[in-house]
DNA sequence: AGCACGCCGACT
DNA sequence: GTCGGCGTGCTC
């Protein structure tokens, strides 16, 4: 009899194992519909043995095997298998949480996809050219794409699943036909933008990473602001899509997909780009994923979460803005997408190449060491000087609602030569605090230890932490106080004072409010694009990546309140932001300008964003990080508790660091503490760090701190355990 | 996680 | 005398 064992969504670090007659069709990495307690329940096979540990009696056989996808590649078993290991997370959570969440689910009849192409057909031909197509521009679009074949035989793999509907609404109109994909084929039918000529440095670095296409290294491409880091990814891609190899590039944020995907398609037109990111709708994102998975799409473009792509021919992984903590994951499994690329090069043996102006000090840390190799971009690639950079103290000035006179004097010339100006604030909403000047009443979050955010124009008081909106209170709670004043500034109050100061500029605040509904982000970035926009306002949405040609100044207010922060990462993470949003200013032909405006002028970190020096910065911290014992000289681990009491958190940290002691070697634990946003969510939270110089020391701790966790009884406390965190 | 089982307080 | 609280244990 066939056992195979299968992986549920259930937070048990165990497989359940299920007899199956169907021995052919669950083979390794199947999809599998099992009975489980009293319903049924979708797992994916990770064994097929012919013995079982569990009792006979309780075995019960697998209902059907779900052959809608292909089963996950061994490879990709072996990088959750891993995952669930290293981050100490159940296995079958992280193996379903891997999957769309379409297939986390037995679908009712989503039919097996497999990779299709398209071809024009005589009646297409004649129908191209009358109005037929005036009202639906998807298929229009398409139809025009299959035009530009060299001849009517040549047939294309749609890009996208919106591309793939249209061309079957075509094949039922006639006006297409519909072929097999010959999946290794290059399509070169669409011709490709011309690549742009090189810089020598970017020469190089191409050269760099070319040298060993199938030996695993890991790149650290550092690169400054504008220096054309895209176009080193865009030339060491081609060689590799030549062969019919695949390529995965992960990317902070959705907001960067847009352009990116923009290029990548200009540039590789004959081959199908998919992109994967939580923005997406469910079926086009499981459309995506499984042309990934059949080898159709042969460049993957997404954010953290599509490291888990089934990609069989992987040929090199690009992880552009490395540096970004948006790579880390904060619940659930904690993974690091940086850290798993470099894991999955290492496994494929394929290079990986990481993008940064101001790269991680782990990774930065890696290159001195020689783990890493490295290249570097000193220039920008069109010739353009990096900014000047301007530190405007406000010690003894007078401020304009919350401006110096110097900021506005600035914006005001750049208003004469009709250039752009971007103010930079990251914090959205109308003010941080709504208090009572007479007694220093502020309303709070109830469910949070935070400050209810004030918003405007339509008043209310907001959550920041967990979106929790409330009417602005007409009176003190404390005194009765109905003068209630607003302090500190947000986006929007910096937008009414803009808007105040220069009545006939045209202000865009650009921030999540602003933002939310989709497309917004788009319309928003055409009209910068026309110059319809005079000044920009934004959070640190607008910090990253994108290239506005007619910006000439960048004014960066209230960085302050990072630089004597309690997290020991927050002056990298602070530099790293303000070398990115000073990079937006004078990218093209107009020179650029960066002033930030602070109370401490002579911080050592604004002296350093000044001197774009960031290898003497990086130097500073990595000594000091050393000094302190921190990473990336010391590798830790977070157990992180949360119950409705704190006390109830702090005492199950109490009792696991006690239960620890017996074998704690090599590694330090701390004592627990509150965690920095102590209530969340209606929920009080607390932590305890552990250390180790010894990354093996720390894991085999973990291994036995885990089991020995998993057997308490912890009434009334959830736990997790962070490796690697990025805030403690 | 979801669900059942099981043992102690307030209610028709 | 029952309804229901959530503490405990199990799911192949």
């Amino acid at each position: 009899m066939s056992i195979v064992r299968v992986a549920l969504d259930v937070p048990v670090p165990t497989l359940f194992d299920y007899h199956c007659e169907d021995a052919g069709g669950a083979q390794i990495g199947a999809r599998v519909l099992v009975p489980f307690g009293r319903k049924q329940a979708v797992g994916v096979v990770l064994e097929v043995s012919t013995h079982s540990t569990v009792d006979r009696t309780k075995l019960r056989p697998v209902t059907r095997v779900l052959e809608d996808i292909e089963p996950l590649p061994d490879d990709l078993i072996a990088l959750l298998r891993f995952c669930s290991e290293y981050y100490h997370h159940p296995i079958g959570e992280v193996v379903i949480g891997a999957l769309p969440t379409r297939y986390r689910r037995a679908g009712a009849a989503s039919s097996r996809r497999r990779p299709r192409s398209f071809a024009i057909t005589p009646a297409g031909r004649a129908a191209s050219s009358s109005s037929a197509l005036a009202r639906r521009p998807a298929q229009r679009r398409a139809l025009a794409r299959l035009l530009q074949q060299p001849d009517d035989a040549a047939s294309v793999p749609p890009n996208t699943a919106a591309e793939q509907r249209a061309l079957k609404q075509l094949v039922v109109h006639g006006w297409a036909k519909e072929t097999a994909t010959e999946v290794a084929r290059t399509d070169t039918s669409t011709p490709p933008e011309p690549a742009p000529p090189l810089t020598a440095e970017q020469l190089a670095a191409v050269r760099a990473f070319c040298t060993q296409p199938k030996k695993f290294r890991a790149w650290l491409l550092h690169g400054i602001t504008g220096s054309g880091k895209t176009e080193v990814y865009l030339h060491v891609m081609a060689p590799v899509l030549a062969a019919g190899g695949q390529v995965l590039m992960l990317i902070p944020e959705i907001g960067l997909t847009p352009q990116l995907e923009a290029r990548v398609r200009a540039r590789f037109g004959g081959h199908s780009v998919v992109t994967l990111h939580s923005a997406l709708a469910e079926g086009e994102r499981a459309a995506n994923w499984a042309m990934a998975q059949s080898g159709a799409a042969r460049i993957v473009l997404g954010t953290r979460s599509a490291i888990f792509t089934p990609l069989p021919r992987l040929a090199l992984v690009v992880v552009d803005e490395e540096h970004d903590p948006s790579f880390k994951q904060i619940e659930g499994m904690r993974y690091s997408a940086r850290d798993l690329a470099i894991w999955r090069a290492r496994q494929y043996d394929i290079p990986v190449i990481l993008g940064s102006a101001t790269p991680s000090l782990e990774t930065y840390h890696g290159v001195l060491k020689g783990r890493y190799g490295s290249a570097r971009l000193t220039a920008r690639a069109n010739g353009s000087l990096l900014p000047r950079i301007r530190i405007v103290s406000t010690v003894g000035v007078k401020l304009m609602e919350g401006l110096a006179p110097q900021v506005l004097a600035a914006i005001e010339q750049r208003r004469q030569r009709s250039e752009q100006a971007l103010v930079f604030i990251n914090r959205r909403g109308y003010a941080p605090v709504l208090v009572c000047p007479a007694c220093g009443w502020a309303p709070g979050c109830h469910r949070c230890s935070a400050r209810m955010v004030l918003h405007k124009p339509r008043p209310a008081l907001s959550c920041h932490h967990c979106g929790h909106d409330e009417p602005v209170p007409v009176a003190c709670a404390d005194c009765g106080n109905v003068d209630l004043r607003p302090l500190g500034y947000g986006t929007q109050r910096i937008e009414a004072a803009l808007n105040a100061a220069f009545p006939t500029a045209r202000v865009l605040r650009i921030d999540r409010d602003t933002t939310r509904k989709r497309g917004a982000w788009t319309d928003m970035r055409l009209s910068i694009d026309r110059r319809d926009v005079d000044l920009l306002i934004g959070t640190q949405l607008l910090a990253k990546g994108h290239d506005f040609p007619g910006l000439s100044l960048v004014c960066v207010l209230n960085a302050d309140r990072s630089l004597y922060s309690t997290d020991f990462r927050a002056a990298e993470q602070l530099f790293a932001q303000l070398m990115q949003v000073a990079g937006r200013a004078g990218r093209r032909e107009l020179p650029g300008e960066v002033l930030i405006q602070t109370a401490f002028p002579q911080h050592p970190l604004y002296r350093a964003v000044q001197t774009h020096d960031y290898d003497a910065y990086a130097a500073t911290l990595l000594a000091e990080r050393e000094q302190a014992g921190f990473p990336p000289f010391m590798f830790q681990a977070v157990l992180r508790a949360e119950a409705l009491r704190i006390e109830d958190a702090m005492a199950f940290l109490r009792t696991a660091a006690l239960a620890s002691a017996s074998f704690a070697e090599l590694v330090t634990v701390f004592d627990p503490t509150p965690a920095s946003m102590q209530r969340l969510k209606g929920r009080e939270r607390a932590q305890l760090l552990v250390q180790s110089a010894s990354r093996a020391a720390l894991h085999r701790f973990l291994d036995r701190w885990t089991l020995v966790l998993r057997d308490g009884k912890h009434a009334r406390v959830r736990w997790d355990i962070d490796v690697d965190p990025l805030g403690i």
